[in-house]
RNA sequence: GCCAAUGUGGCUCAGGGGUAGAGCAAUUCACUCGUAAUGAAUAGGUCGUGGGUUCGAUUCCCACCAUUGGCUCCA
């Protein structure tokens, strides 16, 4: 029996998944052309390419034919060939794709294959003995992939699906997809009245509606003061610039595509602008406004930093990937030697905000490299300035005890990163927040600072962002409290529900009252019956439900109702303004 | 940008070559109500936009725009 728990049973049953569904498309279409059909994390897929797209009643008719090869009970053989025989099977049967595999493997290495009845796939294996074992699977979509994952080659088309040893426990899966889907914050946040779109005004442009601006602007304030608190400085710097000054930092070189250039960027005799899609050259003329001493060091610049970077179309997603977005950015100029301890500042920082949002528990580290033989020129600097840069890094890194996986070519231009990854209800991954060092920007600027023993050198730089980019930080938090954001930075943090139109006069009173305190309250004055106005107020998400009859008015009190812990009984305003309060200052959070 | 799917009143969706329906929401009126939907009436759509085919298009075709899931790219 196959042991799900284990990382390499579960993928082997999946990649032997792959192979029936690449066997039933061959049985059904024999002229398409396979490529690679490898297991994923919650499931596989094979990439196919052939000349009719794959249509949703195909995958049908796929799975139909899979069914069979389950039942036929075929049992997979292994063998091996050497190179030439290898090239001259797959030539053979037509398998253009598969001769770039094997022609692109290392001399040594050993070729096998696994031979299903009439199905032969060149596969290193494991796999499973039969495919009779397969118990249970479900193609879940179509989509396009291109070949060996270069935007210049081919686009393929890739079958996605899913095995598990059970019926029960597929079921369970596609009902856990199901119910992840229901917090999809692209819903939620629309229909919850976060965000909105407009065709006209474009792509990856939302509109922050009054509740998403409230808890974004909460955020942000909550941001600015714990980081001045921590000896930050805040700064307002311009959101466009001359082309002049990204020449200077390697954007334009780097990055020019990605920016919303007004202007002809061939034209020199025109003066040329773009908006900034990062804030780095802006906050840089901050400490080249005057003369820094080594006692200056470390200055730490942060600054609520709106960004404008010209995705690409289909990459835009909700408030999770957009053209226009503000990140809590921060750049910490630094002596070499306050390297480790302002980025341990940085990473506690961070790791402090997440926390208090409630996201760190799901969040992965990765240690993004560069890829010194990057094809398309993506980095700038030596050899030797990117191994100080990471070695310095995974120094850090395993000071800390971070665990970290590595994202080779992940780095930015001028250096590596360490990512703060989440995932969306998806699955996909995207990074929340990122710490850089970068040892090469500082010298292009010319800036500078006067060391103890009068001589001129060049600082450090860590670019950093402390609760990352709040579109994306509001989209993960309405998907993990699905649309029940923490009170403290709920738009609405309560909702005064009088009995009749007799109590509205006293609800308004109590609303003032609570406002004064800094609490976010609003009155459901419509002439409804109170169970429709509860009714309302949780399917709006509202923690606190304040309802307000003959009885509590002559008490002067409020009969409270928590979505969390239902009816707590009348309390005095003061009370449960004290209790909320409480939650606010403590970041209680209900999952 | 590439591959595919989708686009019908505010929302969820039905329909289909002869200019459109349901539920919820909205509005008005009545009810003034004690912890998850009071009732009745009314209004609301050139069926994403622009072309084409046709006697006639929302329905068929093309282009564009937007949304969704991938790929590539990235916070």
């Amino acid at each position: 029996m196959v042991d799900f728990n284990d990382e390499q049973q579960r993928k082997c049953y999946r990649h032997t998944t792959s192979h029936v569904l690449a066997q039933a498309v061959k049985r059904l279409w024999p002229d398409t052309k396979l490529a690679i059909g490898p297991a994923i994390e919650d499931g596989f897929y094979y990439d196919f390419d052939r000349e009719e797209t794959f249509t949703a009643d195909d995958l049908k008719t796929i799975e139909a034919e899979m069914k069979k090869i389950v039942k036929e009970n075929i049992p997979l053989e292994r063998f091996e060939l050497s190179r030439t025989e290898a090239i001259d099977f797959m030539e053979k049967l037509g398998e253009s794709y598969k001769v770039e595999l094997i022609n692109d493997l290392p001399m040594d290495a050993v070729i096998s294959f696994y031979k299903q009845g009439d199905f032969t796939d060149l596969c290193a294996g494991p796999h499973l003995d039969s495919t009779g074992e397969i118990k249970a699977f479900k193609l879940t979509s179509i989509a396009g992939a291109y070949w060996r994952g270069d935007s210049n080659k081919k686009m393929l088309q890739r079958i996605y699906g899913t095995s598990f040893p059970n019926k029960d426990m597929l079921h369970e899966y596609l009902e856990k997809l199901e119910e992840a889907k229901k917090r999809d914050h692209n819903k939620l946040g629309r229909e919850l009245e976060y965000f909105t779109t407009v065709d006209y005004i474009g792509q990856g442009l939302p509109i922050l509606l009054p509740k998403g601006a409230r808890t974004i602007q909460r955020l942000q304030r909550w941001v600015e003061d714990v980081e001045q608190e921590r000896g930050c400085l805040l700064t307002k710097t311009p959101l466009m610039a001359k082309r002049d000054l990204y020449r200077i930092s390697g954007h334009w070189d780097h990055y020019l595509d990605g920016m919303f250039v007004m202007g002809d960027p061939q034209d020199e005799a025109k003066e040329c602008y773009a908006l900034r899609p990062m804030t780095c050259p802006f906050q840089y003329q901050v400490y080249l406004n005057r003369q820094r001493s080594y006692r200056d060091l470390p200055m730490r610049l942060t600054e609520t930093s709106t960004l404008f970077r010209n995705e690409e179309s289909g990459e835009m997603h909700g408030l999770i990937r957009v053209r226009q977005f503000t990140i809590s950015e921060g750049h910490y100029i630094l002596r070499p030697d306050q390297l480790e301890e302002e980025f341990k500042e940085c990473l506690e920082l961070a790791k402090f905000m997440l926390g208090a949002v409630g996201l760190l528990d799901d969040c992965t580290f990765r240690f993004s490299q560069w890829d010194p033989e990057n094809p398309k020129n993506k980095y700038e600097g030596t050899a030797e300035q990117w191994d100080v840069a990471q070695s310095a890094m995974k120094t850090i890194l395993d000071d800390l005890g971070v665990e970290y996986s590595i994202g080779f070519d992940e780095a930015a231009f001028y250096g590596p990163k360490l990512d703060i990854q989440y995932k969306n209800v998806y699955g996909k991954e995207d990074t929340l927040v990122t710490i850089q060092i970068d040892m090469l920007l500082a010298q292009k600027f010319g800036m500078e600072y006067v060391d103890t023993d009068g001589s001129k050198k060049s600082p450090y730089i860590i670019h950093r962002t402390s609760l990352g980019c709040y579109e994306r930080t509001l989209a993960y938090l309405l998907e993990k409290y699905a649309g029940c954001l923490p009170l403290w930075i709920a738009p609405e943090q309560a909702r005064i529900l009088p009995i009749s139109d007799a109590h509205v006069d006293r609800a308004y009173e109590i609303k003032k009252a609570m406002e004064k305190r800094g609490l976010r309250v609003e009155v459901d004055d419509r002439s409804e019956k109170i169970g429709k106005k509860i009714r309302e107020a949780n399917l709006d998400k509202i923690i606190y439900m304040l309802v307000v009859g003959d009885k509590e008015v002559e008490e002067g009190t409020v009969a409270v109702r928590s979505r969390f812990d239902a009816d707590l009984g009348s309390m005095s305003v003061e009370s449960i303004s004290d209790l909320m309060d409480e939650e606010v200052k403590n970041y209680t959070k209900h999952v």
